[in-house]
RNA sequence: GCCGAUGUAGCUCAGGGGUAGAGCGCAUCCUUGGUAAGGAUGAGGUCACGGGUUCAAUUCCCGUCAUUGGCUCCA
């Protein structure tokens, strides 16, 4: 008997029934049958050897489809195992899937230390294991059959996995020496493995839970040939260059001092520079919207967190709460402003002709986030939110919403930021009481962020579980240089502070109402956003960021006192403008200028002036030719408008 | 907080039980130059900090701090 496959392109070939994705790319051709690491059979990725006894839809997986990249990984993740089991015959295995890039396997050595010394002796044995082009075999097996096995190997982790599978539905995979209990699907045989290499170790707690054994997680990642994971090494070099701690050390950006404290990051004169025309940039965009700028304090009574719920909620796990000497008094330095602004709108009446309100204040917030966690700029205990606080009518949400999803829109844009993800953040169903606020409110809340996103046009994906404990949100994420999610701009809407702070305002039947609130940040924080900005534009900022626009290059010092001439009549132009006064040729102070990321260079000498002229170099780019001071500022002026979009 | 790694000159890093090394940067001098590195000389270090082993520790061991790759958490 026959049976039709259907492949992609439409065309349709029959085999006899219980071919094989395999012998299906055979008869297509042997090469492409080489290639094939797993099938997806309508729609389910199988093992390519795996008999299809009815008419079917079939795609051949390669390394070219990620479905195919996951399977070769996930099949490493085995091979691994196999080594691992061989040097440490006691190894117990917790999960070993594929991620992002790679696989990881959880273990559990017993008493022994794994180190990346240890590297070396894995990855050699496991690519001797590739090459014995061990099979993998599926085999189903009854769950009283699977947790014999696991009985008997001792492995409490597979058992407990096993626990919760039902029977009938349970198999193995088997290659070389080594059984796991395993779903699948898995590439053909071992073979197809070619290079591969163990990047990391790290603790994980089983299953995720900081309250299990902390088992050793081994990360490491493979190829089909040697080339690619050359090309995936030196890629993930190039990247390492773009890091903003590296960066922000060489542009004289930021430092951290342990004398400070740890994640209290400092902005060196460059970097507040270039932090401040980002704030003002927002602040430009913000007057034109209608926000309010408001200040507030460091700190705030104890009793103001409680109010809020966030001491319950956050309380133990932040910097404590400084004593007064005299009152026992309690204040705590604030981690959030929000309800600073909720008094500042609760300071006098509010009538509905006054909505919305919006209080926009760059608040600087102290949380103390786990040792462990800090990274960078990216993470830090003390930074600036550039934050807002929108109160309105209940029927004005979405609009508002609308509004500072433009907002966030326009700042991207202005800023190249193409590549990020709208990620709308709802409550986890399963765990409700991770939550503040009424049922009723979260749903009207959730509703008037799906509508305003909907209407957008955004395209965004629904993470469960990942709102605030007072609001659902909506988030903007972006990749750092080493491929790690990052949350920037994010927009909240929030029934529950209204309530908490009983804010009112009176309508127009005169009676008293609740106002809404959004809170919003497009930047999300000043810290994090130009850590982001920094690897985006690998330390090649916009002109009209950049610390520094022009360096002048006397071609001898000769030509000294005409740069610094140059340099004061930029700065009537508002340009910023360094001269290079050092005894060099001009070569190196092009050199230097070049590599420091200078965005423009003037050399100045006996032609120049003479003339009254400069001539210009670009970064990157070379000579321009020379012209009048007054040409050049005009140059750069058209730049900077080109760029913030305006004439 | 937990598991692993790292900490040597301003930066990037080599070294190793017995006077501490390189490149770049910095300073001084020579050179006065035309679109990506001119030359000479010199200054810089309690080898993160605290204990221990040793005749002797920067090196070996333990602890602390910081950084770092993950895990957990994230208002």
């Amino acid at each position: 008997m026959n049976i039709e496959i259907t492949l992609p392109d439409g065309s349709k070939r029959s085999f006899p029934k219980g071919s094989s994705a395999m012998d299906v790319a055979m008869d297509i051709s042997e090469g492409l049958a080489r290639n094939v690491l797993a099938a997806k059979v309508n729609g389910e990725v199988r093992d390519a050897n795996r008999p299809i006894e009815k008419d079917a839809d079939l795609s051949l997986l390669t390394w070219n489809d990620d479905e195919g990249k996951s399977t070769m990984w996930h099949s490493s993740a085995h091979l691994m195992a196999e080594a691992l089991q061989e040097f440490y015959p006691h190894v117990k295995f917790g999960i070993g899937p594929s991620i992002e890039t790679g696989f990881y396997y959880d273990v559990d050595l017993g008493e022994d230390v794994l180190t990346d010394k240890d590297f070396q002796k894995i990855e050699n044995r496991m690519l001797e294991l590739a090459r014995e082009k061990n099979e993998y075999i599926r085999k189903e097996v009854s769950k009283d059959e699977a947790i014999a096995h696991f009985k008997e190997k001792g492995d409490e982790y597979k058992l407990e996995l096993l626990d919760e599978l039902k029977d009938g539905n349970i198999t193995f995979y088997t290659q070389g020496n080594f059984t796991d209990l395993c779903r699948g699907p898995h590439i053909p045989d071992t073979g197809k493995i070619k290079a591969l290499k163990l990047m990391s170790l790290a603790g994980a707690y089983w299953r995720g839970d900081e309250n299990n054994k902390q088992l050793t997680r081994i990360y490491g990642v493979s190829f089909p040939k040697a080339k690619d994971l050359k090309e995936y090494l030196h890629l993930l070099e190039e990247a390492q260059k773009r890091d903003h701690r590296k960066l922000g050390k060489e542009m004289g950006l930021f430092t951290f001092s342990p004398s400070v404290g740890m994640g209290l990051p400092m902005w060196l004169p460059k970097g507040a520079m270039l932090r401040e025309r980002l704030e003002n940039f927002l602040k430009e965009a913000q007057k034109e919207a209608g926000y309010l700028s408001v200040i507030t304090p460091h700190i705030g009574a104890k009793q103001l967190y409680v109010t809020s719920g966030h001491y319950a909620k956050y309380g133990k796990d932040s910097f404590q709460p400084i004593h007064t000497p005299h009152e026992d008094e309690e204040y705590l330095l604030k981690p959030m402003n929000c309800p600073h602004h909720c008094e500042i709108f609760k300071s006098e009446p509010r009538s509905y002709k006054d909505l919305p309100i919006r209080y926009a204040e760059f608040g600087t917030v102290y949380r103390y986030e786990q040792s462990g966690e800090l990274h960078g700029l990216t993470r830090v205990r003390g930074f600036t939110q550039d934050d807002a606080h929108i109160f309105c009518q209940p029927d004005q949400v979405k609009e508002e919403f609308k509004k500072v999803i433009n907002l966030v829109l326009y700042i991207f844009q202005t800023l190249s930021f193409d590549d990020f993800v709208t990620q709308v953040s709802l409550r986890d169903p399963n765990n409700n009481e991770k939550y503040i606020g009424s049922e009723e409110n979260w749903e009207k809340a959730e509703k008037a962020i799906m509508e305003s996103v909907e209407e957008a046009g955004l395209d965004y994906v629904v993470e469960e579980g990942e709102a605030a404990f007072y609001g659902p949100k909506l988030d903007f994420m972006v990749r750092d240089a080493i491929g790690r999610k990052w949350q920037l701009g994010t927009i909240q809407v929030d029934y529950s502070l209204p309530e908490r702070f009983e804010l009112e305002y009176t309508g127009a039947d005169n009676a008293k109402h609740r106002p809404v609130m959004i809170h919003r940040a497009p930047f999300g924080s000043m810290e994090r956003f130009v850590a982001v900005l920094i690897e985006h534009c690998a330390g090649k900022f916009p002109l009209w960021l950049n610390p520094e626009q022009v360096k002048i290059l006397p071609v001898s010092e000769r030509y000294n006192n005409y740069a610094k001439e140059v340099s004061k009549k930029l700065k009537i132009y508002d340009i910023r403008a360094l001269v290079d006064e050092r005894n060099e040729k001009v070569g190196r102070k092009i050199r230097d200028a070049e590599v420091e990321k200078m965005p423009y260079m003037l050399i100045v000498g006996e032609e120049e002036e003479k003339n009254n002229t400069v001539s210009a170099r670009k970064q990157g780019e070379g000579d321009q030719g020379s012209m009048t001071i007054e040409a050049f500022a005009e140059l750069i002026k058209n730049e900077i408008n080109s760029e913030l979009k305006r004439n």
